[in-house]
DNA sequence: ATATCGTATTTTGTATGCAAAATAAAATCG
DNA sequence: CGATTTTATTTTGCATACAAAATACGATAT
């Protein structure tokens, strides 16, 4: 029995993690039309299995579909941020309430160490690690919820934030007090308090959002 | 200028929307294994939109994907409902909260038309219509929120739990309660009263999701 | 009779081809 | 010269065809 059999991942789901990248990176920019046989010359793929993609990544909200005028890349507007922020302060704050409660010594020493991996990502001004660390840490305290759901809520929703965060250049004051929210959010899973975590979680997706607001704000 | 135009959707769309009913009515039941060429056949198109369609409500958790193996109608596990509980009462909260204060006159007279109409249906024993009538009502406070966004992550989560809805059959009791929840609801709309609809949401919400976890027990 | 191997059949995955719609370009008319 | 119609090109939508994987079936051996 060979037990390391490498299950290949479907093209169509390939070729939807490299779209979502690609849009994540802002290598496709927002508004940006898809062309079919570009995007299949670039990937190596027919078309098939790319159209697939595309239909997977439009329902998930990143792209739009036009009826015989293809895909585009989805333009996230104020209005939009401003619908989400919310919401995503009612879910993280639900995920804070619940990983206060449930969340393991060794879970809660990882968000740790990744937290200190995260403040050296941004002294050594390396952007994107800075970035996925920062996502990750809080990817980390959602899990802690014991909730996948609630995880795959919350992703859904920040993906489509996730592109306007490039725009948004950090002061060294936001920075400040972003870092200062995660020592309390640790501070909390470890205090074990499930009412000041979820509040904590709700004024930082609050401080997030507002400033990608600030940002898209000048450029609309 | 020719201004009625229609504008067919296009053929994946159409199959999703009749995939996402046969799903919906139990006519697919969950944990069955969707055949790509049995059900061109029965909807009479070739194996390209009814793929991408199929992917589209993979995306949306309704159905899961296999390998090689294809899709099948996911089932919804007692975990599943446990995790979906505390993030549509968290939802439906906000929902509640936001609407309690900009929905319109109209708008909640619609919501008081529609619930006459829900108690009808009801006692009628038109099980369906019941149904629909309810779906309808939630669906209209929660656009009174005025918030799109919520508004599909509502519905996204309540597709999933909606297919179980069919094997709780109403206590009287539960029907009675349900039914004046849905007057505090009112109540609080006319009274404009966010903390209030909030809370009622939330209790809605719980209610709604024990009968279901109450009936999913038994079968499993 | 059961287990295992090999073959046949079904089913999924991907590529390609053709038709229809939309866009771009050219030609015609005012 | 500008506007509008006509034609050509591109691009999308759908269907079909072929390849690969998985499943079902039957034969053989123990």
């Amino acid at each position: 029995m060979n037990s390391s059999i490498i299950i290949r991942a479907p093209l169509h789901v390939q070729v939807a993690e490299r779209l979502r990248l690609m849009i994540d990176s802002g290598e496709l920019e927002p508004g940006a039309r898809l062309n079919e046989i570009d995007l299949c010359n670039t990937m190596g793929v027919s078309r098939t299995p790319l159209r697939e993609a595309i239909r997977s990544l439009a329902t998930e909200g990143l792209i739009e579909l036009q009826p015989n005028r293809g895909a585009s890349v989805s333009i996230i507007s104020h209005e939009d941020v401003s619908e989400i922020l919310p919401i995503m302060a009612a879910l993280e704050g639900l995920g804070g309430r619940l990983a206060a409660s449930y969340m393991s010594e060794e879970k809660i020493a990882q968000v740790r160490k990744v937290h200190d991996q995260m403040i050296s990502h941004y002294q050594n001004r390396e952007i994107a690690e800075y970035f996925e660390t920062n996502r990750l840490i809080h990817e980390l305290v959602t899990e802690g919820s014991g909730s996948q759901t609630l995880v795959d809520t919350i992703n859904s929703l920040s993906a489509k934030v996730r592109r306007a965060r490039f725009s948004a250049q950090m002061t060294e004051e936001s920075w400040a007090k972003a870092v200062s929210e995660h020592e309390e959010i640790i501070a909390a899973l470890k205090a074990k308090d499930p009412e000041r975590l979820e509040a904590i979680s709700i004024q930082h997706v609050e401080t997030k959002l507002a400033t990608i607001l600030g940002t898209l704000e000048d450029k609309n």
